[in-house]
Order: structure tokens, then C-alpha cells, then sequence
DNA sequence: GTCCAGGGCCTAC
DNA sequence: GTAGGCCATGGA
């Protein structure tokens, strides 16, 4: 199956070249991101942190500062905007309790271990710690989301129940542990559900089409 | 007007 | 343990 995802991988690259993500200037940024995605799509969301910056919360201090209701109000656009400011102020205040606001002792962690108390926090499930393991922290976490969930079942690639353990755990157990395989695979996987290949069946110019018919495996086969 | 986007929490069963 | 409701914007 490695041969596979790789080819895969190789087919994407090829045709939308590196996605270079995140698509943020700093790690603290990448996290606020991460958080303020969370079901809506990226266009919401980065007005949202375009207007934090723009009134100078784009950073742990500032958020903690400010009241939650203030700041639910600059970030509307990212939909949910009362749940996602009482997410961000969660983090901010772990961040300061655990690691006196240092993004790079929290990063210092063990992998498992910061993936365990990123969980703990109210408004952080896997997927945002995964994807702030990954982008924030440069760690080696597989990514798995919705898109990557649609983009298995199209082609075929895992028979069986579908949740985010099943599939972030076919990706690590087949591929080889590479940063940047792992940082552009879940981009790519993205780019190509979002902007591309949405509709079903394949498109006829789908970049994965031709390897994905022949290619089905049982979890865990590798 | 309708649909859906780079989720996660809480509650009821 | 898990299905389903809730949160509640903006662009296509």
C-alpha cells in the first residue's frame, strides 16, 4: 500500500504543485487558524484572523486580555464566533499556565504526550491537534479530515468503518515518517476534494483516477 | 432561496 | 459508546 500513497502523493504533487501550507506568518498564527477553521471554510476564516491582527490580538497576551464577548465580535466571520472565542481564550490560558505563553517550550514536548493535553483543552479536538502538531509545531502527526475521509471512500483505498483513528492510523502505518510528505499529503488531499475533483463520480481529468480503481486493501494490510 | 465549508461539545438513549 | 442536536457566517 506504500507504493500506492506515494504514487499517489507523486500524481497530486504533479499536478498542483506544493501546497506550502500553513498558510500563516507565525506558529501562533497557524494555531488561531486552526482553531477559527473549524467548520467553515478557509475564506471565513482568515478574515477573521486578518481582523485580529488588524486590532492587535494576534497574540496569547492579547487574547487573554481581552473580554470574550469583545472578541467573539472580530471574529463573526469564521461562523460559531462565541464558541470559537472561548476556544481561543482556553488555549491562551493553557499556553500561559503550562508554558508561561511560550509556543516553543510547548513544542519541546514529546509528540503523544502534547497531543494528549492539546485534547484535554475545551474546543480541541483531534483534528485541530493534529493540525497544529503538524503546521504549528512541525511534528510528525498525520492529519485526517472530511476531505480525507471522501478522498479514501472515492477511491477505494480502505474497506471498512471510516473514523478519524482508522484513517490517520492507514496513513502512518503506510507511509514513510517524513515531515514534509506528511505537510503536503493532507494539503493536497484538500486542494484536490476542495478546488478540483468535488464531484462524484471522478472527473475525467482526476489526477488519482487512473491507480485508484485496481488498488482497495482491508485496514491494516499494508 | 438553498447548500455547505479544512469540527467539537454536550446530551439523551 | 454513539447518534443527533447545537453553534449560527458568507460565498457560490
Amino acid at each position: 500500500m506504500e507504493e500506492v500513497l506515494l504514487e499517489i502523493f507523486d500524481k497530486l504533487l504533479k499536478s498542483y504543485g506544493p501546497r506550502k501550507w500553513w498558510p500563516a506568518r507565525t506558529r501562533f498564527e497557524v494555531i488561531v487558524g486552526a482553531i477559527l477553521v473549524q467548520n467553515v471554510s478557509w475564506k471565513n476564516a482568515k478574515k477573521a484572523i486578518d481582523n485580529l491582527k488588524h486590532h492587535g490580538l494576534l497574540s496569547p497576551e492579547a487574547i487573554i486580555s481581552v473580554k470574550e464577548k469583545t472578541l467573539a465580535t472580530y471574529i463573526i466571520s469564521s461562523r460559531f464566533y462565541n464558541q470559537k472565542a472561548r476556544k481561543l481564550k482556553a488555549f491562551c490560558k493553557y499556553l500561559e499556565k503550562e508554558y508561561c505563553g511560550s509556543i516553543s517550550k510547548m513544542f519541546a514536548n514529546d509528540t503523544d504526550d502534547l497531543r494528549k493535553e492539546l485534547l484535554s483543552i475545551n474546543g480541541i479536538g483531534k483534528e485541530t491537534a493534529d493540525s497544529i502538531l503538524l503546521y504549528a509545531g512541525r511534528k510528525l502527526s498525520f492529519v485526517s479530515d472530511s476531505y480525507t475521509k471522501r478522498f479514501i471512500e472515492r477511491y477505494n483505498l480502505l474497506k471498512g468503518e471510516l473514523n478519524y483513528d482508522i484513517i490517520r492510523s492507514f496513513f502512518t502505518n503506510n507511509l514513510p515518517e517524513d515531515l514534509y510528505l506528511y505537510n503536503e499529503y493532507h494539503a493536497l488531499i484538500v486542494h484536490h476534494c476542495y478546488s478540483t475533483c468535488k464531484s462524484i463520480p471522478l472527473c475525467n481529468e482526476c489526477p488519482v483516477k487512473s491507480i485508484s480503481s485496481k488498488n482497495m486493501c482491508a485496514f491494516g494490510s499494508k
